[in-house]
DNA sequence: TCTGGCACTCCAGCCTATCGACTGCCAGCG
DNA sequence: CGCTGGCAGTCGATAGGCTGGAGTGCCAGA
């Protein structure tokens, strides 16, 4: 724990350090209305920080610059929760109310809004379909040979998948097989349905397994999207460091493993090598999980450099997340 | 029109310069195999080029780089068709034939395909749903005043909108409603309808009047997927032409507007200031129309630096979007 | 018409010197 | 005892000067 005076003073440099992206020294940090001591006194305080791991000197008689753990007592100490301004605010609000058709493209718009807000990379890792219930099957076909599934869940999102069809199966069976399947399905969800109980027509009955089998196999791999690469480019000088985060970012495995472990370890805040990804060790992801019914179904955070606006992040990252939620919830 | 042996060099130093990315001299030149002529010769004849404006030195006393002009007449001149290599071309098969679900995560991932194959970022144009025939068409009540119109079109793609309900809606109404619609458009465009006839039922009407005016109003403005940033970051060294590509991708009017463009004016390529896009004048394009039944409802393509490999982007553009146009005629 | 050779140009890399923004430390003051 | 002003020291960033090398243009001769 730290002292006020201790506290002040990192505070101070990592808000500096934040506007300007530059060492800063103790004599800016004097010249801080807040802080009513010598550049000397400054000094000695920050050589005790730097000794103590929350700031460094990139090189000796350079500024200093906040360490990750600085950064970390920052947000856990000195950072209030902090409301979003009312104009972003009614922003978000426009977005969602205007938002509409495919679940999956909101996400996606959904990363970029993030992403303009905040000036950062904005991730949405998606609500996985088969934790909504379903509400209805159908099975329509196409041609002799193909057809398709179509799910709607309650929600309003709908889910289809391609299935091929064998000989003898005739719009009958396949109506049929789409009106047991709804029934057999409705209200629940698809992951806890292993198999619907037989009909006693054979080919109806292979359609319904068929089907089960093929929406199953779709389960969507938690699916993630992420906006903002323009953002990722602004933020970083060095273009290595540009090139291996956006790389980075298109291995949606790594991004959902990444955030998913942040929200399950309960954290909203991981700053750099905290989340153990290293080529994002210069990195800070602010995430906040997505409550839908009162189950976790899916994260929303942004992604940016260790020094970026933490509260103005947690506060946008915060009110995104639950209108999403509603969002998703009235369908 | 240039003389075999300016030919030979323009090739010669268009193809040196797309492998290093460093001015070429005319003592490497003079090394090709092809070129039978020493330095001197060369020399003599880099300058004519230059002098006709096919190449620039960056300063003198250093090698020469291509000029938009020249790389125009290494596509139109110099560039055979070139057939894929065998193994990309099964790549781009299995992808397609892999591919299943939702059209827009298709075209999302097409982007992402083009990006790999070719190491630079690829452009989808989305072809619009509204001009695949209708299937079937039912609206699926969700509450009391929710429901979800779900349409899906004889290529087996799906399209769903929300739709609000009014007291008398009920499962009966929406299911009449839905059976109604399906009759009336099953294998008619949507754009092609505008109204289906009345039924007499004032509730199945409505219904049936307001899904429509839904559907049509999600007619997406043309939808653009990218894919690719990394690529663009690896593609540039000074970071600014990275920022300023990437945010211009980013604003999806300016894309789109860029794509067809050029598909408009019957080219397959844009070469760096030629599509007039100022932030874009270090890249250049191409594209591929996709065709779907005789009609071109979309386009594929690639962006990269002036310096891409042409052969390789076309062939892929061209494969890519041919399989893409089969794959979603058969749905 | 082509070629070898030569003089010339100019960037990249390296070294050096200077400047300035820091720090650490110390002695003195309240 | 803690704070402060001051001073010496450190090191990166910047600018200037030098050199080596890659490349050119041009010319005379085959």
């Amino acid at each position: 724990m730290l002292d006020e005076r201790k506290t002040a003073i990192l505070s101070a440099v990592v808000q500096e350090y934040i506007a300007t992206a530059q060492p800063v020294g103790s004599s800016h940090i004097a010249e801080t209305p807040s802080i009513n001591v010598s550049s000397a006194t400054v000094r000695n305080e920050m050589a005790h920080l730097e000794h103590e791991g929350y700031l460094v000197q990139p090189h000796t008689s350079a500024g200093r610059v906040p360490t990750d753990k600085g950064y970390r007592y920052f947000v856990d100490h000195l950072t209030t929760p902090g409301r979003l301004d009312a104009a972003t605010t009614r922003q978000v609000g426009e977005f969602f109310s205007a938002a509409h058709g495919r679940l999956e493209e909101m996400l996606h718009q959904t990363s970029n809004l993030l992403a303009t807000l905040t000036n950062n990379a904005g991730v949405v890792v998606g609500p996985r379909a088969e934790a909504v219930p379903v509400r209805r099957v159908q099975i329509v076909g196409l041609s002799a040979t193909a057809a398709t599934v179509v799910v709607v869940f309650t929600n309003g999102t709908v889910e289809n998948v391609p299935l091929e069809l064998v000989e003898g199966d005739d719009e009958l069976k396949l109506s049929a097989a789409g009106a047991h399947l709804s029934a057999g399905l409705d209200g629940r969800v698809l992951g806890a349905v292993s198999d619907v109980e037989p009909t006693g027509d054979a080919a109806v009955d292979r359609l319904c397994t068929t089907a089960l089998e093929a929406l199953r196999a779709t389960a969507s791999p938690d699916q993630v999207f992420t906006g903002g690469a323009a953002a990722v480019a602004k933020a970083f000088d060095a273009v290595e460091v540009v090139r291996s985060v956006l790389a980075t970012l298109e291995q949606q495995f790594v991004v959902v493993t990444l955030v998913s472990d942040i929200v399950n370890r309960g954290m909203s805040v991981a700053i750099g090598v905290e989340h153990g990804v290293e080529p994002l060790s210069a990195c800070s992801v602010v995430v906040a999980p997505v409550v839908i019914d009162g189950e976790h179904l899916g994260s929303v955070g942004v992604l940016g450099p260790t020094r970026m606006n933490y509260p103005q992040a947690l506060a946008t990252v915060e009110v995104v997340s639950e209108q999403l939620g509603n969002r998703i919830e009235e369908g």
